[in-house]
DNA sequence: TATTTTTATCGTAAATTAACGATAAATATT
DNA sequence: AATATTTATCGTTAATTTACGATAAAAATA
C-alpha cells in the first residue's frame, strides 16, 4: 500500500506534536511523577526535579498546550493530572506509527 | 509501586532523546517513506517532501543519530533504512512509558 | 488587615533548531 | 580526462527552547 507522505497530514503533524511534548527528560519525568501521585502541584514536583519552580511551570505548561495533562485550580495552587485522552492518543499515534514502521530495508 | 523519578535516569534521558527525533513533522514523514520503499536516497526523499536537500541531509543525520536509521554508502549515493533495532527500541520504550501512564488522577 | 504561600508570567541570556544556498568531496558517466 | 551527479557539510539567519531570578496575582492564614 503506497500512500502519499505529506508533512501537511494532520495525523503526522500531532504525533509530531506529542513526540515534541516528550521530546525532553524533564517532561517525561514529571509525566512519570504524575502517574505515580494522586495530588500533583507544582510545588511537588519542583521539589523532585532539580529545576527552579518557574521551569517545571514552563514544562507543566507545554505538557498541558499539548493535551497530555490538565491542570485544574484549586484555591492558590493547581492540580496537574494526567490527562486520560491525551495518553489515550499518545499510545493510539505512536504505537499506529511503530505499527507503521515494519522494515523494508534494501 | 513508588520509583524515584529522576531525570538523569538513562532509560528516561533515552526515551526523550528517541521522542526528540520524532517530534518534527519531517522526520516522522522521512521515517515513513522509508517504510514504504525498499530504495531510500536523500535525492528521492528530497523529490517527495517540500524541502531543500540540505535540510533532507539535516533530518536524516538526526533520526541517524537516534539511531532510527541506518545510512550505507552506495557509491556516491547513501542508502537509507529504518534500522530495525532502533524501531524496536522505539516500540518497546514508549509502549513502556504509555503504560506507565495509567491514570490516577486527583 | 497584614503576611505568607503558591503559581504563572515577564524579562533575559545561552543554546539549539530549522531552514536555505553554496560548496567540497566522492563517484559515475561521457 | 572532463563533466555530471549525489550527498555531506559550511555558513548564515531567524525562530524556538531551556534555564533562571524577579515579580505579580490570587488565595490562604495569622
Amino acid at each position: 500500500m503506497i500512500t502519499s507522505v505529506s508533512i501537511n497530514d494532520s495525523s503526522i503533524r500531532r504525533s509530531a506534536e506529542i513526540a515534541r511534548a516528550l521530546g525532553h527528560p524533564a517532561r517525561i519525568a514529571i509525566l512519570k511523577i504524575l502517574a505515580e501521585r494522586t495530588t500533583c502541584f507544582c510545588g511537588d514536583i519542583t521539589e523532585i526535579l532539580p529545576l527552579a519552580q518557574s521551569t517545571v511551570s514552563q514544562h507543566l505548561k507545554a505538557l498541558k498546550s499539548a493535551g497530555l495533562i490538565t491542570g485544574e485550580v484549586e484555591g492558590v495552587r493547581t492540580c496537574y493530572c494526567l490527562n486520560p485522552d491525551g495518553i489515550k492518543e499518545l499510545q493510539s499515534l505512536l504505537s499506529e506509527l511503530s505499527n507503521e514502521l515494519v522494515q523494508t530495508c534494501c
